[in-house]
DNA sequence: CTGTATCCCCACGGATACTG
DNA sequence: CAGTATCCGTGGGGATACAG
């Protein structure tokens, strides 16, 4: 009995985790839309704003930036400016990028694997 | 030369996929902010509807019903009402669900990964 | 306890125009 | 080509009340 009792406080009043869990926080990353795609396409290696804006079909001007900014920010992806004219700028992965578009990969896999019944699915949707 | 011309087409008048890839596809079944969550907390076995409510912490319940449904409709969870009062609906995940969590465990792994690292981002965005 | 139905706000996100 | 700014609609999603 008594077990556990009197856990050692940390200094800062214990600040309890902000999430519920590791899948949570990962979330809080790359969630939305449109993140998970954009890293997926720039694991081939660093791709230029406007190849990127092709590769992400149907993403909006306007959000592809936004992310990019946020996904930089959080140290994600990697912005390289080469200060040319007219503008040529590069975006890539971090290290940490690269860890997670690895953790993203057997979603890609899964999806690839029932295509189909997916598609099928988005039809029965309207229905 | 000559090489891949005339491919076959499809019966029906060759619907192009509606995907752009594989994870897009996975992203029209768990996209958006809790059905990865909810799916994660079903691994560990059938849980009732309150059981549930209260390990997605911070869901709310019109969302909770709400994400079920979808899933539901979709084939990667189940949902079965025992019929009893007062009310016992158990729901659990399909074969499909199973594998599709499966497929989220990496993301879960990267993020007790960087719990830290991720916390930490979460403050310097409000600065 | 589980589920349905409303009200209602805000921010997500598209379209467009403009700058360097 | 890359990026910023603005306008503006739609719907995501919370709070609440109610039913079985």
């Amino acid at each position: 009995m008594h077990l556990l009792v009197s856990i050692k406080m940390n200094e800062k009043t214990l600040a309890p985790s902000p999430f519920i869990c590791g899948l949570d926080a990962t979330l809080h990353v790359v969630g939305g839309k449109w993140k998970p795609l954009i890293l997926h396409f720039l694991a081939g290696g660093s791709l230029r704003y406007g190849e990127l804006k092709r590769s992400v079909r149907g993403i909006s001007h306007k959000m592809l930036i936004q992310q990019l900014k946020m996904l930089e920010r959080d140290g994600v992806v990697s912005r390289t400016d080469h200060g040319e004219i007219p503008p040529r700028v590069d975006y890539a992965l971090t290290p940490l990028g690269h860890s997670l578009c690895e953790a993203l990969r057997p979603l890609c896999s899964w999806g690839d694997q029932h295509t189909e019944t997916i598609a099928a699915m988005l039809e029965q949707r309207e229905a």
